[in-house]
RNA sequence: GCGGGUAUAGCUUAAUGGUAAAGCUCCAGCCUUCCAAGCUGGCUAUGCGGGUUCGAUUCCCGCUACCCGCUCCA
């Protein structure tokens, strides 16, 4: 590693922990279960998190669900019937089977490991095991002609026979070696490592009541969707809108709250003929990347990728992710996927019951296909942050240099977004003003009221919290510097730190066209 | 899961085999006519569990959590 690059490691590394320190210096996410010592890849919203986090799934609420005519809501439960976890193929493949080579401490996918026996002249000479791909033939190829000159063995090789790990028989396995080491037995018996949460229905902890806690929320509304069509009047195409906690037992949580045991997302299952699928997969990136513009996050700061399909999941078409530059990496916040008509279809043979569209007007019957685009809500409100977070250099009235922190956030996200502040707490006319103030604005928005200490350093605790306007209540408010100025305040501005007066009956509206 | 690092107050840092210190923050009071002012007072900490020891925050072991690198990431 170049010592310019473990600087800039360095340094974001710095980034982050000056921001994960915020989070919880200011109540935005703390350690879930601190005082037990925590519990691993679980983060709890403080009461600013909390208001953060609402802002950002009402507003998606509002702009996915009640701005269109195109998509209804619902709201599934975390526990489904088992029978979901095995149509959606999740039973099956969120469980990995693992296996650890003890020699080099590495851990593998048993289903990514292949091993053929190493057959010389007729004669067998072990085996040799590979990891799964393209060029695995000529690998192994390549490991037995090595034995071969090693030993000064003759003779043909005879032709391979690669089959994965997981087929290996107990003596096999024995003898078979890790992939990145020469002697065999350093390979542990397989694990089933399950990505999903298993759990128990009803009292008894029997086979029979087993399920899951969701590993997505997308299956609830596959499960419903008939129910959806049938009592919502609408059809394709049209989505269905839901956000809701999932749960997946991840090997690695990592980067604060970016991957977590347990998380939100928002999800939308649009549903469409066959042929507009690729173009709708498009216009849905479109209309997302419009949506994080709108809460702040610029477009320079996001990646589009657009998934190659070998890294696809089989069934989709087409999946772009939409990827935001954290200070940890550039890292994935959404993925809208053209997922077919898999979902349904897999529904539709498991549970026997038909799953398909009529158009009375084509007169045609069809599975609808989807495009999913579907956000994770914590990641989003991570990114919120890293983008808010700023420390700019100002100069105070001593003429002394400091450190000014402030989150900016776009003013729809922000947690609080008005201060009311009288300009001084022993007078009681202030204080009642700023009060009435207070008040009239706090059935329209979050409002905070302050009197402690001086009126700067008020500024200051708000600039850290991402407040983007600030009134407070002077003597001017109270006309003893002439009606001119009596019943107007002063509104302080977060970014420029700027002042304006503003009359007390126009503040509201002032304040409303610049946060909603 | 492996390897490395870290763990003292809300935050940042000190110190110590013998009752843990400070700055900032926070709370209360006084003062204060717009950008972290001042004064007084106050709350709050050695992650958890063992061991060694007369005595452990300090030494040893285990666990947990967080960070970094691998690995993993439907």
């Amino acid at each position: 590693m170049s010592a310019s690059k473990s600087s800039s490691d360095n340094a974001r590394n710095v980034l982050m922990d000056k921001i994960v320190s915020l989070c919880k210096r200011r109540g935005f996410v703390f350690q879930s279960s601190e005082i037990y010592g925590g519990l691993n890849g679980c983060w709890d919203y403080g009461p600013l998190g909390a208001e953060l986090k609402k802002n950002l799934k009402d507003y998606w609420w509002r702009r996915m669900v009640r701005d269109r005519d195109d998509v209804v809501g619902m709201d599934g439960a975390i526990l489904q019937n088992r029978s979901v976890w095995q149509a959606s193929g999740h039973e099956k493949t969120f469980s990995d089977p693992l296996v650890d080579c003890k020699e080099t401490k590495a851990r593998f996918r048993a289903d990514q490991i292949f091993y053929t026996p190493a057959i010389i002249g007729g004669d067998s000479h072990g085996y040799v095991s590979i990891t799964e791909s393209p060029s695995m033939e000529e690998e192994a190829q390549q490991k037995i002609r090595k034995i071969q000159k090693k030993g000064g063995i003759k003779g043909e090789i005879a032709p391979l026979d690669l089959k994965p790990l997981t087929e290996a028989t107990a003596e096999e396995r024995a003898q078979i070696p890790s992939p990145n080491a020469t002697e065999p037995g350093t390979l542990t018996e397989p694990r089933q490592f399950n990505l999903m949460f298993k759990t128990y229905v009803g009292p008894v902890e029997d086979d029979k009541n087993v399920t899951y806690l969701r590993p997505e929320t997308a299956q609830a509304i596959f499960v419903q969707f008939k129910n959806v069509l049938e009592t919502s009047r609408v059809k394709p195409p049209f989505g269905i809108a839901q956000i809701g906690k999932a749960f997946r037992n991840e090997i690695n949580p990592r980067n604060f709250t970016f991957r977590s045991r347990e998380f939100e997302q928002m999800e939308i299952e649009y549903f469409c003929r066959p042929e507009d699928g690729m173009r709708l997969l498009d216009e849905w990136l479109e209309t997302r990347l419009k949506f994080y513009e709108e809460i702040g996050i610029p477009r320079d700061k996001l990646h589009i990728l657009d998934v190659p399909e070998k890294e696809r999941a089989h069934y989709s078409k087409g999946t772009y992710d939409i990827e935001y530059e954290f200070p940890f990496g550039v890292q994935e916040l959404e993925g809208v996927a053209y997922r077919t008509d898999y979902d349904l279809t897999k529904h539709q043979e498991h549970s026997g019951k038909p799953l398909e569209y009529f158009d009375p007007n084509t007169k045609e019957k069809f599975i609808p296909h989807v495009v999913e685009p579907s956000a994770g809500v914590d990641r989003t409100v991570l990114a919120l942050i890293c983008q808010a977070f700023d420390e700019e250099t100002v100069t105070n009235d001593k003429g002394k240099e400091e450190t000014r922190t402030v989150l900016r956030f776009a003013p729809r996200m922000a947690p609080i977004k008005c201060g009311v502040f009288p300009l001084l707490k022993n007078k009681p006319e202030l204080v009642a003003k700023a009060r009435e103030v207070q008040e009239m604005l706090r059935v329209h928005m979050n409002v905070f009221y302050d009197e402690g200490g001086a009126v700067g350093r008020r500024y200051r605790r708000q600039d850290e919290i991402g407040t983007p306007f600030c009134v407070t209540i002077d003597f001017d408010t109270l006309g003893e510097n002439g009606d001119e100025t009596k019943d107007t305040v002063t509104v302080r501005e977060r970014d420029a730190m700027t002042q304006e007066r503003i009359a007390i009956k126009d503040l509201l509206g002032y304040l409303l066209e610049r946060i909603s």
